[in-house]
DNA sequence: CTGTTAGCGCTTTCAA
DNA sequence: TTGAAAGCGCTAACAG
């Protein structure tokens, strides 16, 4: 069914050399007869087989971009960055979804080398660093992707602690005192950096971040977790029984039974989830809870209560981080591995509420 | 470096028939053979090559997913679901973006050949019908995704016609009697079924069509061409010099001048687009602009005026479509052709006003 | 149970 | 400028 070169070749009245060369090196070939070739691809309307090619080639013309989570507007951000570059590059891109799931992470890494894909841009769900150098040490190389990398790899990403730290300044310069966390599991690192960062605002501002932050740590990164977080925040009560049941791990760091009156959310997504649950129980934001998001995705601005978040250069993140990859790919002598890090920046909207709302400083 | 089965099988001691065996029959292999075999690939750090492999079997793995836009929630929510049922049956995804644009889908479609993938799932920017029957011709299954299909060949679609129709029926009921029907570029499907559904619900209401409809197609089915649908609305005066520089196209069915009361838009993202910008520009929305939306995507339920929507089951629509997939590639003697259909269903939200708010029937 | 061997479809020398 | 032939790494068929 599927025509070879062998077909094409014995079609055209040549040798298998010369289709191949018609492919890969036209100008080697007596423009008569590379049409007499291109006339019989054309008919039997062949189409070269990429196993075979990459098997003599020994590596693919395909990336492998591996995400936490597609369903989140920041990684499909990110992935469109990625994906303009390579595609400029000559490059398709494999996009995989780990659902921040460790056993997907891995199975689809194992796919990616087995397809020898050019080479690999991951944000990890968890400290993947021995599994990851293994791979390069095998000869794929790995981009780190919106997470710092030690040296001997290349590594782009955004100031976390700096994020986690300007979003809680700007609450604590609202004059708020008492702040909840909300966070993914902390083995992402993500999450881990900008809780310092959180902290060291608070420490920064003369406090003890013992009283001031109470911390809320859900499961996954998404809007339902938000809203699991939401509820822990409205029912004070339901806390520890709520705990077990959702997978909720909340630790009190301010005294127990002293309300926030206002949210940092590690990401837009809890934050939206989050925001929903608060106007279906009639929580005035920013009013009785100021809340601030982080990635400032397209939507947090058009969410009911516009958010207020930390933005991350997303596109760019991606381009760069496929420009490294394929530049240690194409030319491993000439690279040297580098590490980006972007600054992030507060898109301060009205869920902070633009006048302080809460205790005053 | 890397260390291929003829290492692992000298280290072993054994042959590669036998490491081969290891892989794909371990059961034929004496467990004594078959942990000396296991250790050796261990030490060595061996990852089969997926290319030789798929060259012996013929055909790879992998499904390929091309969609219109990863970064409409609508898509990555098909995904999810094509990447879970894929996952489940042991192949992976290669997830690419279209964008709308056609030689991007053509070099997609040509790359994902070339590698020979199971089997090719697909949102056409275009009736692409005679290139699609090619590769299905030359061996390798496509199923339609969100889109009806002719006979020979499986789809997954929504009744877009139904969905177009409902949408609009919901304003008429609502009283509303000039109505713009915000849409995309005609030659995708989807946006001209919609619209037939709309025309068929101004129809079956009596009315006349060209006197109740003002259409604006704009480039593109995202945010930033609803902004520009929400400027052509908002400034009438604009709309001919507008249409050259924004490459907007309005046929102003009704009455120019008269402003609609309600719009229609085929998608939530145009719908959230055009949502900000009417906010921006002070439009009161249900109040001076009733609108609704398409897909139903989870953002819309959080916008600054809950968007009414026309739901799709998203998460359904990429299983099945990866079902019908599969059922093909792995059975084709069993397989025939199927075309499911769902059915879409209205939304209700704020957006479009509980309460009659325009001209009373 | 294990070893040997013939290709899968293509690229790339090396000759002609 | 073209033809012939040697593999790339693996699987499957067959022999032992």
């Amino acid at each position: 069914m599927a025509a070879g070169m062998k077909d094409v070749a014995s079609l055209a009245g040549v040798a298998v050399g010369t289709v191949s060369n018609v492919l890969n090196h036209p100008d080697l070939v007596r423009p008569l007869t590379r049409a007499r070739v291109e006339a019989a691809m054309e008919e039997l309307g062949f189409i070269p087989n990429g196993s075979a090619r990459q098997l003599r080639a020994g590596r693919s013309r395909c990336l492998g971009l591996v995400v936490l989570d597609v369903t989140n507007p920041f990684f499909t951000e990110v992935a469109r960055g990625v994906e303009d570059y390579a595609q400029a590059a000559g490059y398709a891109v494999i996009l995989c979804n780990s659902d921040e799931a460790d056993d997907k992470e891995r199975r689809y890494l194992r796919v990616l080398e087995e397809q020898r894909v050019r080479g690999i841009l991951i944000t990890p769900v968890h400290g993947r660093a021995p599994e990851l150098r293994r791979i390069r040490d095998r000869g794929t190389p790995v981009v780190l992707l919106d997470r710092p990398g030690s040296a001997g790899q290349c590594s782009v990403a955004v100031d976390d602690r700096r994020g986690g730290e300007i979003a809680v300044s700007h609450l604590l310069d609202l004059g708020h005192r008492r702040i909840a966390l909300v966070n993914g599991p902390l083995a992402i690192r993500q999450c881990a950096d900008r809780r310092r960062g959180a902290l060291r605002a608070v420490e920064r501002a003369g406090l003890d971040p013992a009283a001031v932050l109470t911390e809320v740590t859900v499961p996954a990164m998404n809007a339902r977790a938000g809203a699991v977080a939401a509820d822990e925040l409205l029912g004070p009560g339901l806390a520890s029984t709520g705990l077990a049941s959702t997978g909720l791990a909340s630790t009190g760091l301010a005294p127990a039974g002293r309300k926030p009156t206002a949210v940092f959310c590690t990401n837009d997504m809890l934050a939206l989830g989050l925001l929903r649950r608060l106007g279906q129980a009639g929580v005035a934001v920013p009013g009785d809870l100021a809340v601030v998001g982080y990635d400032d995705i397209e939507f947090a601005a058009d969410a009911a209560v516009p958010l207020t978040s930390v933005r991350q250069p997303k596109y760019q993140l991606g381009r760069a981080a496929a420009e490294l990859l394929l530049d240690e790919a194409d030319r491993p002598e000439e690279h040297e591995h580098r590490r980006f890090v972007f600054k992030p920046e507060l898109v301060a909207r009205a869920s902070s509420g633009e006048t302080a709302s809460a205790v005053p400083a």
